[in-house]
DNA sequence: CGGCGGCTTGAAGGACGTCAAGATTAGTGG
DNA sequence: CCACTAATCTTGACGTCCTTCAAGCCGCCG
């Protein structure tokens, strides 16, 4: 038994340690605010107490959902969360996959309510911000204002990327590229890595059909760029794909 | 003589006043900063002094370009700005058209560089904040900061609404129903206005051809949805096209 | 065992892109 | 004011990529 349900410890899981007084989760968002400067210890005491730990998600549970008052951005600190909405018929669209480290919420501060759900679809903990005191420090703390800042700009240029026009194979290549770069991040393979999310959530994500993305990682392995084995996935040609998300650019 | 080219004045454009001590120009973003409560005199002042007139642009001309280091935000006053990328077969992304009151270069803090051109329509007049200064004010308004969050939480929801998949009915139907509504906003007619930006340029912006767009906008017009002469829309039957732009999602 | 959800594979159809040719408009200089 | 050219826009015919529909496979759980 991999992952996902209660019994026993995950052994490839990236779990956080609980930080302490003085330091953060190893993988918190925040981590890079302490780093840089020696930060007054109050501050950070400060900082630490309006951080609350939330956890464990089931797999398919809600941190928040579409329509909730907003109050709080999250932080991942293990497993998988998936930010999606659905459309009038019902469909649902994925916005994007969060793994360790990565923030979600910050897309709920304009219109004061989230404006998705947030669904863990591995056993995930994540960290709880209350947005009002974040802010609030922000005006005393400007390495915390500049990293919301950084963090909200980074938003609009993921968000961004997806809705340019590309094909299924420089969509697919991208996700797998991107994926790869995220683990790598967090000390893990970059080239053979076990994907959380089923088929049809990464094809609402890339919006394509579960189909075409079945067909498509099925080409990618007669081609010889990688190797699929259920959700379990090894590049075996990273530069080619590299090369397929950047120039098959539309023909 | 107000602004745009030499030759008299512009019957329908949007023009902000030049302000003054005590007040922006009438269109500006961080107007409603103001508004609510009666800032510290001292305090606008500051806010004042990081603010720099520019203009006119030519239609073509660039307020900055794709890799320009960044350190200004800049806020449309008359005209319209339109951000762009481009692919690398050279084909132009569009990533939005911005109108007297809104903000630009928002998704340029994170890389530290701008990763798009903007680019002027019409004659255009803009007014450039500082960001560092504006991000030191910040710290100190906190009104200013909040306005800071809003803005750059706001374009993630408009980047993430034009990823989503949508036919070319829904995408331009909702094109239509998102000018309107801005046009609206400025005091302007919601149902007959005047598109500053070509065929072109609305295609690349929505993902689809020029054809496509030419194609649809004539269907529309066919079905009495709405008038098109040239660069002139007449929205005939607004609440059908919010139909369209809602329900159509997707068969 | 039977059922169910996730995944794969094939065949057919559709929506949109591409290509190409006109039509309309705008820009420019005589 | 009128040619002349160059964009921009429209319209048609055709091709293609992806979706849709349908069936079969596999692993999982009751």
């Amino acid at each position: 038994m991999t992952h996902a349900t209660q019994t026993g410890p995950v052994p490839e899981a990236i779990v956080a340690d609980d930080g302490d007084e003085l330091r953060f989760c190893s993988t918190c968002v925040f981590g890079r605010v302490c780093l840089p400067q020696q930060v007054d210890k109050t501050k950070l005491h400060e900082l630490h107490c309006l951080v609350e730990h939330m956890g464990p998600f089931k797999p398919g549970a809600h941190v928040f959902r579409v329509g909730d008052r907003f109050n709080a951005i999250y932080a991942v600190r293990s497993g998988t969360i998936k930010t999606c909405f659905y459309d009038d018929t019902g469909r649902e669209q994925v916005l994007g996959f969060h793994l360790p480290g990565e923030m979600i919420g910050l897309n709920a501060i304009h219109p004061a309510r989230y404006p998705c759900d947030a669904i863990a679809i591995d056993a995930a903990y994540v960290c709880r911000f209350s947005f009002p005191a974040l802010a609030t420090l922000a005006t005393k703390m400007p390495e915390v204002q500049r990293e919301l800042f950084r963090l909200l700009s980074k938003d609009i240029g993921n968000a961004a990327l997806l809705s340019g026009d590309y094909s299924a194979d420089e969509r697919l290549a991208a996700f797998l590229m991107g994926l790869s770069a995220r683990f790598a991040e967090r000390g893990r393979s970059a080239t053979s890595f076990r994907l959380a999310m089923s088929r049809g959530d990464i094809a609402n994500y890339l919006r394509l059909a579960a189909e075409t993305v079945s067909r498509v990682l099925r080409r990618f392995q007669d081609q010889g760029l990688i190797a699929v084995e259920g959700r379990d996935v090894t590049l075996g040609q990273p530069a080619q794909l590299e090369a397929i998300a950047r120039n098959l650019l539309h023909r």
